[in-house]
DNA sequence: ACCTAAATATGAGATATCTCACATTATTTT
DNA sequence: AAAATAATGTGAGATATCTCATATTTAGGT
């Protein structure tokens, strides 16, 4: 991680304004931290000492299970609060957060801002609609995951992933993120070859037949 | 429902008191509204009139999937809000909930209240870990089910509702929201019981080994 | 360029879970 | 009390998904 200064921070701060979010002067304050692909913005089960707004790339959010397995729960992406859950509860634990490419992400101590977040109505006013749209995400996503096999929720992840009817994700990271084994993954996507719907090029999927691929993926509106 | 006056009004706003979740003052447009077992404090889809904040009773959350099955997404206990992420975001489509006993909740009426609401620094901020509590649990259970199979989820679930050693929840409902068929939940209820952990006893199921079934449960802190 | 760790691939056999059909109680409603 | 509806229970066969073993290919580090 670095902690950008005078010239680079400046062109972060002026190009993503943040002060709207705030009521009180956040500028003194507000830090500019970059992170190379791979880093771990929390580690795991660490408390960290930042409230992170993320303003340029993406990142993985994990959690490592009891049994050994990792969930991939989610991706963090531009105008996205990290380790807001903190911010509000001291015991809070804390989920891995990995970049995915390198990452830019304004950063206020927690230590000397805690209770001023807490007391401002506009940055309270707009944390809750980013909670509420998280909850409402993370509840479209569970529900889906009981109700649907691997087959409509494959097919939903692709429509959505893909760039120029190609499907070119890790299949890693995907098994972990809808929680099904690699052998499983494999066998549906192979499975939708054999049905027309990708094609496999190398190490990605053309999309064939984006219709029918529309059909299995669920819709549900949320 | 029924909208409670007089002094069966003033006597739940006695017994649980919130004013000190507003800066404003509140008791001029509380209503205090009685449910029946098995009414819909909200109807899936329809936008609620009120902000609820429930204190007394139990209910649950559903939504319906486009594949017609219906998830038991989580049960609202007291001291839950309903309708906090309408009251948010006027575009979100609304679970449905139901009561599961008589339940009495307070009830703001939307219109009149929201710009006041969404303005007080004490409200916000209650909200805010509301929702990030919400936010958290959610992730929990999410991640759960999709790296656990039944026996695990299941063992948990009995655990966590079971009294005096009695577990005597409906089937029907305990299906829907761990998100397996019918049919399955009785297969390893059964197996439970031949393996000793659980005797059947009419309707209801005795814990006989609680120390297995323990382990069995998923302990992921949370 | 070489080594290593990670990612991709595939087969075979085991489990977990589902669907459907059907019978038997409870619980509500009329 | 009868009828209707919801909840419980069970069997049999089909799928979805997992585990493990093993081979090949790719990407990152020195």
């Amino acid at each position: 991680m670095q902690n950008l200064q005078n010239e680079e921070k400046k062109y972060y701060l002026e190009l993503y304004p943040i002060q709207h979010l705030f009521s009180f002067d956040i500028m003194s304050l507000v830090e500019v931290h970059h992170f190379e692909r791979g880093e771990w913005i929390i580690k795991e089960g660490n408390f960290p000492q930042y409230l992170y707004f993320l303003i340029e790339g993406k990142a993985k959010v994990y959690m490592t299970q009891e049994n050994g397995k990792v969930a991939l729960i989610s991706f963090a992406q531009p105008n996205a609060f990290i380790g807001e859950l903190e911010l509000l509860d001291e015991e809070y634990y804390s989920k891995g957060v990995q970049t995915m490419t390198t990452t830019i992400c304004l950063a206020l101590p927690i230590l000397k801002c805690k209770e001023e977040l807490l007391s401002d109505v506009v940055f309270l006013r707009y944390l809750c609609t980013f909670l509420g749209n998280k909850t409402s995400l993370m509840t479209a996503q569970f529900s889906k995951s009981l109700a649907y096999p691997l087959e409509n929720r494959l097919a939903e992840f692709i429509v959505l992933s893909a760039h120029n009817n190609i499907y070119k994700e890790k299949h890693t990271e995907v098994c972990d993120y809808l929680g099904v084994s690699y052998r499983h993954l494999l066998y549906v996507l192979a499975q939708f070859c054999e049905q027309g719907l990708l094609e496999k090029r190398g190490r990605s999927y053309t999309i064939t037949n984006m219709s029918e691929l529309k059909k299995r993926a669920i819709t549900t509106s949320v």
